[in-house]
DNA sequence: CTGTAACCGAGACGGTACGTCTTGTCTTCAG
DNA sequence: CTGAAGACAAGACGTACCGTCTCGGTTACAG
């Protein structure tokens, strides 16, 4: 008997698909009304579920909120354009779109909650920050590969100082102007990036 | 007489000693408990300060701890070393300082408190970011007079990029490593920076 | 089956007994400390209750004052001595004894708290002046059906001029003499008391 | 030298005007809005007078009810009508007008408010019971002394448990109908009082 | 006519109760 | 066994009020 249906399951099942309109219903109210305007309360009685469940799901209300963010961070893979400085222009388009959102200063929120200390451990932050940034490696390796960027180039680095500075100017309130994206761009091709040592 | 003093002041004046005590307990409990391990109701009374005097000073929690965070936040001015290369690695230092402390989260966490968007205006950021951004600018402002950088070097989307950088990572959980601060100084001494357009 | 348990109640029951308890506490903290001297937080602690559930059970101050004064009030059915001055002199025992206390008081003080005004309505009134008169009708009308009272005696006035009379004794701080009582009775028992229209 | 003047006062004198606004402003807020709805701070406000003038003249805010309250009962002697009857008709018209105004739960509420224990003596209750009792006292002896009422008449009880019966009847939020008055008068007027021993 | 002593309005302050809120746990009943 | 309903403990938050205090200014009598 090679596989049997997973154990056997006795009882009631999981309601996945309430599972999921919680971490819907918990995005938007982040998006709208921050961390502390999300209230377990009303996210049980809108979604139509007992507090018990949520708890039974998720071990506390941060960790809600960083799979919900995890979610939201989800992104579509992102495609060879073929032009090193087309993906770099997407790939800024994308770290724009984000900062704007106020993902990160929900995210800091969250793993500095008191109650997060428990449960949501590091992994989740992999998960959160990871999720992009593999997607993101690979655009900016293919940049390498062509030729294109320096071939030591230390793209962890690179991609943790743009995304930085996008985050950083969203804390202080200042957009961040196209010409800088263009000229980050252009020092990046002419082989200005940190380097692998 | 060109302008008597303001108003007159009548009644009882206000007790700026025991509004400093405050915020220096304030900033004690932030750094040792965090932003919920700081209440209102314990910091009046170790400040043996009632919480009306409390709500009379600041509107709210959050109001609080970004003054707290305002002062914790002052540096002395970075001393002319005649070496940019030398003042370079000195501003790096505080960089890496200030991320590794939980200020920056701590920041993040009041100002999206919903408290405080009704009181805490863009303006405690400005001084919140801004008060050590003055320094810093001043500092990388000699390497551009001395002629180390170059002359159109745009200052605040490089300081923007190197703090980003530190706090990304400091999110990440992920150090920021010696070598790639030599690579950063390095790189803007040979005037790979960011330009004004 | 014409009509089912109402409405078979879905999730945790009310802790009837803890409710209970916080009476209780009340009732001898408002007896030795008064009425300003029983504060919620303190009851909510030493009942092992939460603040919350003080306000859920009664929605203010005075409604937990009010109810455990009435729970105070209730008082043994006065037994038939088959004596009808026996029984008076009973009833003026009983007068005397809730006179003396600082049940009135602490009545007027709660009904009298705005608080109160919204919630606590007439009929706690009805519930704490009445559950005493109740039992003190039946005895004097015990009295009229012995034909040792006139037939139409106007109970209710009788008894309230007697209690007002303790009571106003009380307000000016000075006894009740046993001779008073005792003319009282004799006068009732001569028939003169006030007689419904 | 037998009595010199008073003590040859210096300096600015006391403001007796702005007391006794208070206190009228005081009755007032305590008929509209009861005990707890007056506050010392509004008082201070409306009465143009700063809340250390307030506690320089009365001790507490129950001194400062009780003297408005003994202020609100001062009345006019009852004049001589030459006819008892008309006299005690009078009389219980005054007793029903007081027991309607909120005097006497206002009183409670002050004498019971633990401030009051350390100023506000047993001679304010005096004060306040009494100014109305010696003019019902004389009233009712004049009665006494035309013969229409017994010679042993024991005033002060008799007019207790009148004052008493009112205020009970307030208590209960029930009006103290005409009949019964009639009543009460006619039984006084046969002889049926209560006596001296 | 000037000094000085007592008074005054304004209002900040310490202390503390009140009533509301939220998190995470627990209990019951229904599917 | 799971899930909805919702009561519960703990305790923080922000408001209100009392009675005290400190300030600068005002009014009277004394020299």
């Amino acid at each position: 008997m090679p596989d049997k249906p997973p154990a056997a399951r006795r009882g009631r099942p999981l309601d996945l698909d309430a599972r999921r309109r919680c971490l819907e219903l918990a995005a938007g109210a982040l998006q709208e009304r921050g961390y502390a305007g999300l209230t377990m309360n009303e996210l049980a009685r809108q979604a139509g579920v007992s507090k018990k469940s949520l708890y039974t799901w998720w071990p506390n209300k941060a960790a809600i909120v960083v799979e919900a963010l995890v979610a939201m961070a989800e992104m579509p893979p992102l495609p060879d354009l073929g032009n090193t400085e087309a993906e770099l222009r997407a790939l800024f388009a994308i770290i724009r779109r984000t900062a704007s959102t106020s993902e990160l200063p929900l995210a800091v929120t969250a793993l500095n909650d008191p109650a997060s200390r428990t449960a949501v451990s590091r992994t989740y932050i992999e998960r959160l920050v990871g999720a992009r940034r593999e997607l993101s490696r690979a655009l900016v390796q293919r940049g390498v590969d062509r030729g294109d960027l320096p071939a030591g180039t230390d793209i962890d680095t690179l991609l943790d100082m743009w995304n930085g500075l996008a985050a950083y100017r969203l804390l202080r309130g200042v957009a961040l102007p196209d010409h800088v994206v263009d000229q980050l761009i252009v020092m990046a091709l002419n082989g200005n990036v940190p380097l692998l040592p």
